[in-house]
Formats: structure tokens, sequence, C-alpha cells
DNA sequence: CCTCTATATATCGAGCCTCTATATATTAGC
DNA sequence: GCTAATATATAGAGGCTCGATATATAGAGG
């Protein structure tokens, strides 16, 4: 089946955590497989602390990204492991994120033309 | 009486949309005064019509704005003219507008870090 | 062996913010 | 006088994140 609807790829202010949020664990996938704890470590860590997720907010976003089809997430049971799932990057994952990287570059210009100007 | 508590002057990527819109606002009342409806149009305008402002979006934003301090209407009452409301940034609006953009780059700065290098 | 901490995933309710829709009033054009 | 554009205002609905809570396992230490 195909996947449900996907939000619309453009970036616009309502919506600009939430495109943010996906951005930066569809980049992070982009460099490998993860399961979710790991991303919001990694994550956390690239940015110094400063883009926590909590868990109530990254696991409903991972399960959203798997059920559009744009990340695939596969139970790893391995002896002495915790059972995790590990979340990879689909083909359609890869072009929505370059997608979505390509309208946050053009959103910033946007609002640069707006704001910046004004400062002299 | 102080301004009741502003809204935490980090951008944090929780309140992006709401840092985005009241920086929208506050840095377009920093070349001079607009009513409200004055500020969609000109917004609009200058982001080539990315930027558009529902007005229940707006107004709601405006009357916080003042209830914080950060600017302040007077109700301009010409002849042969309806009613409006003459919007200007305060001192204090002025310095939030800048704590805003500063934290808005700052900002950027982390995102980029996370998301950017991933590419090659 | 048992407890505590860290790892790991999951979900619910609350709160905030924007949007849509609706309401009101005035001015200008026809 | 009627309609469209100007101008402000607010209520209700929906989406998204957060905080809290729950479950379960592995490793460390007593």
């Amino acid at each position: 089946m195909p996947p449900p609807s996907l939000p619309s790829p453009a970036v616009d202010i309502q919506n600009l955590s939430r495109s943010c949020n996906r951005i930066l664990i569809l980049s992070t996938l982009s460099s490998g497989p993860h399961h979710g704890y790991q991303l919001a470590i990694e994550i956390e860590e690239k940015s110094d602390g400063a883009f926590r997720f909590q868990h109530g907010t990254l696991y409903p976003i991972l399960h959203k990204l798997e059920r559009e089809g744009l990340i695939r997430g596969d139970w790893m049971v391995e002896r002495s492991r915790r059972r995790r799932k590990s979340y990879r990057l689909t083909e359609a994952g890869d072009q929505y994120l370059q997608e979505q990287t390509a309208g946050w570059h053009e959103f910033l210009d946007r609002f640069a033309h707006v704001v910046e100007r004004r400062k002299s």
C-alpha cells in the first residue's frame, strides 16, 4: 500500500518545529542505522546539548515516519542486549530529506530577506 | 506593573514558529510604526507571498506582544479613515528583538552543525 | 541474590499555538 | 443603498510537544 499522504514537503512557518525534528532524525539516519535511544543521544551530543528529544516526543515521531514509509524499523534481538528497534532511511525517506533540506534553505532565504536588512 | 514574564528569550526547537512570527513582526516594526493589517501586507510582500499571517494568528500575537510590553498600540482616529491601532516597538521590544535575532542565529549554527555535514 | 542505575521503548493527558470561521464596523465605488 | 475592501476581534478545532508514567532488561555493587 502507498504510504499515507505525507505532510506537505514545503517548510512552512507553521510547522517549523516538526520540520526541524524530522530533518534532524532523517539526517542522522542518513549516516547509517540508529535505534531511537541512540538517535536522541547522538543528536544531543552533536548539538552540544541544544537539541534534546524527550521520549514522549521522539517515539511518536519515529512511529509516524515509519507509517509514512520514510524510515523502516527492524527489531534487533541479540543475546545479552535489550531488544532494540533499528531504524534506517528508506529511499523515499532519502528523497524526502533532500526536499526538506532544500525547503529549509528556501525558508531561510525568505526569512532573511524580510528580517536581516532592517538592521541598518 | 512589570510586563508578564516573557517567553524564554532563547530560540528553542519547540517554539520556532512562535519565535519566527514574533521576529517578523518586531523586525518590521523596527523600521517604523505599523498597524496590524499593514504588517500582514508588508510581510507578505517582502517574502514574496511566503509568510502570510491569517487574521486569527496575527491579532492574538499582537495582543500578547502588547501585554508583554514589547510593542505599544495607540488608536488612531482620523476623519475619513477607519479606526486603526498603530503599533510601535518599545525599548524593551527592541532589546528583545536583538536577543531573539541572536538566538535565532545561534539556533541555525547548531542546526547546521548537526545536519549539514552529513551531505558528503 | 537483590537493589539501583542506565538502557530502551511506549503511551496518555495537558498545554500551547496556529488556523478556520465568524462577527463587527467603516470607507469607497457603483 | 449595496457591495467590496479595509480593519480589528474572538471562539472553536486540531496538531504537536512535553511531562509523567509504565514496562522490561542488563550491568554494577553490596
